[in-house]
DNA sequence: GTTTTATGATCTATATACAGAACATATTGA
DNA sequence: TCAATATGTTCTGTATATAGATCATAAAAC
């Protein structure tokens, strides 16, 4: 019995996984789409797309965000638009920012 | 040689993923953290933290969040507790759903 | 400049996510 | 009710994601 990988998450990570896959769940419903036309859509197995629907977290990010996305569910409130908007923002915003993180050997004095 | 599965995503599905990517590296440096630390506190290799700051699509959605959480990246735009609240919503609309999604045999005319 | 170390990249072995099929059950439309 | 089909579940084989190690490069502190 080869010893498995158990990761922890936090709750916080749990609910925002839970909450995206019943969101997915009930847009599919709303739009009158069956698990096997939003799986061919997507490329994906039925099988995946029940577990993508019951939060699984182990599921690829990618297959998660590409069923969101056949069946309207928008990430970060936005569309296309906004979203490459906010994006290329925050491609800028990381050009500014230091290349690596680096620890002082000194602890810096910043309380007067 | 085996045939490997190649996926297409949707252009909104690269950005969205790689929105996120942006944002936890940005979050991670603002916060002055060592790419080691991060990855030692979601409990996964810096390899895999790599990947999801470069915007892997196939990363598991489980560990993306957890990074996303412990950097402070917030998801949904919602703090923990407006997370549970959307889940219940959520939940209690699922309720009212149909269970299957069943296809008419008749399509229905409603165009005028 | 020098030193230190964070980051990026690559490799291997192993655990595991996935597709696809098969089957049972549940649910809806008629 | 009945018939059709959507959904839930489990199984197997295979592709692949991951951990962990190693090395090279780059960047920050001094």
């Amino acid at each position: 019995m080869p010893k498995s990988i158990t990761r922890t998450y936090s709750r916080y990570t749990r609910h925002a996984t839970a909450l995206l896959a019943g969101l997915i769940r009930a847009a599919r419903k709303e739009r009158k789409l069956t698990a096997q036309e939003v799986a061919d859509r997507a490329g994906i197995s039925r099988g995946l797309l029940q577990r993508i629907e019951k939060g699984d977290l182990k599921c690829e990010i990618g297959a998660v965000f590409e069923v969101a996305t056949i069946v309207g569910v928008e990430l970060f409130e936005a569309d296309e638009r906004a979203l490459s908007k906010h994006l290329s923002q925050t491609r800028d915003k990381l050009a500014l920012l230091p290349k690596s993180v680096r620890k002082k050997s000194k602890p810096v004095r910043d309380d007067f």
